[in-house]
DNA sequence: CCAAAAGTGTTATATATACACCCATGA
DNA sequence: TCATGGGTGTATATATAACACTTTTGG
């Protein structure tokens, strides 16, 4: 998955798809995946699955979701699968091949097999991780400045998100890191707005859940 | 897993092990589990193999925590593991069979392959959630008084809880329903204790993350 | 000098912790 | 009536949302 900036079209979370050529669901769309090696572990796998099948590398986080196992859930011989998040920043643009595309997470195309409900279940792990964790890295460039990082905020969330309030948030819990730099204003002017990073690009709990703390720790994060 | 309420010793949070009598790593302590069959997923399977093989069948919660896929997990040829947290409320004690126990889960004996970081997953998924939703439910029997909730919430979470403010912050969620009835007290006298009981027993996320909520909603839940 | 975009100051509100105090029972 | 455990009232701390206001640029 990866926050969509398209000029044009509101942005939007979108997820690459790839259209079946095979029998079962012939030309429905469906999420890259494959069989499992006998010398690989499930993550080796999906990385290599999605460098080898649509030539997607640069993946900024990867994380497993679920196990789906109904022996029904698709036709013929059971197949069981080990469903990933991967998350792709938003300036990365690769040439995806001919029968892929990606699909707004909001609006899917009719898709094979379960393939919709592991879709919808990986956008409502990412949202909530944005609001916890330190996820928002994987989803922009490395610098970048409040504005794009609200954009790719509201897009993942589905609503718009304060930037006055996110630089808040983010910066109260040590996420940001001022590189000193400014990205130039537009052609209409404006303050030229400062170029931030992330200050970790592992994904880290950054607040963590306030009911039932050990006594005396209070909310209290640091001093 | 479930909170251990044995009279003397320090409660703790505990987890029912099984002594290997087969050849890798025989005689250490493991999670009870077995093979998957053709014709069941993966969460009907380890409802099964709770069943026949430790006599367990009260489950109040039973929720997948990941795969285990490294092809060098266990000696042989690679076997690919789906984790299982499933709890059971401190009033069963069911007979388990002769090569079984309960063992407290900060105490953990030497155990087979890799599940001691299974059983530590586990744990730490289990005490986040107890923050967050309402999944105390699945450790106490129906009905309970505030103190043996806290109790056993100090057991799972590893630290003592206050039961005024247990008691404050789960009626300010609306899970706790007075039933109207009262437990004796105890020889020693005492004001006899209101019995509650969960207003449900299905998991349910109780205190959405505060951050990036959709603007207007603020943190308020009701009214 | 004005419009536009970025960023800061300030206030209101929600939720939780800490702790003092009151209540109901057995002996 | 006293010890014991149960339960409520109230103060305080902290985080976020909302919004007014200031800063910095291009034309």
């Amino acid at each position: 998955m990866r926050p969509s900036s398209d000029s044009g079209a509101p942005p939007s979370l979108q997820v690459l798809l790839w259209r079946r050529a095979l029998d079962p669901h012939i030309g429905r769309w469906s999420l890259p995946g494959g069989r499992l090696r006998a010398d690989e572990d499930v993550a080796t796998s999906i990385r290599r699955q999605l460098a080898e099948k649509v030539d997607m590398r640069q993946l900024t986080h990867v994380e497993q979701l679920a196990v789906f196992s109904d022996p029904r859930r698709v036709p013929g011989p059971r197949v069981v699968a080990t469903a990933f998040l991967g998350l792709v920043p938003s300036d990365v643009d690769p040439e995806v091949p001919e029968d892929t595309a990606w699909h707004p997470v909001d609006d899917l195309p009719r898709t094979a097999f379960d393939h919709e409900s592991i879709v919808l279940g990986a956008r409502d792990r990412l949202r909530a991780k944005l609001s916890y964790t330190n996820i928002g890295f994987a989803l922009v460039p490395r610098d970048f400045t409040i504005s794009l990082l609200r954009e790719h905020y509201s897009a993942t969330l589905g609503y718009r998100v304060s930037a006055t309030n996110l630089q808040r948030v983010l910066s109260r819990r040590g996420l940001l890191v001022d590189t000193g730099r400014t990205a130039p204003s537009g052609r209409s002017g404006g303050r030229p707005a400062t170029l931030y990073s992330f200050a970790s690009h592992d994904v880290q709990i950054t607040d963590p859940f306030a009911a039932f703390k050990p006594p005396g720790t209070g909310r209290e994060r640091s001093s």
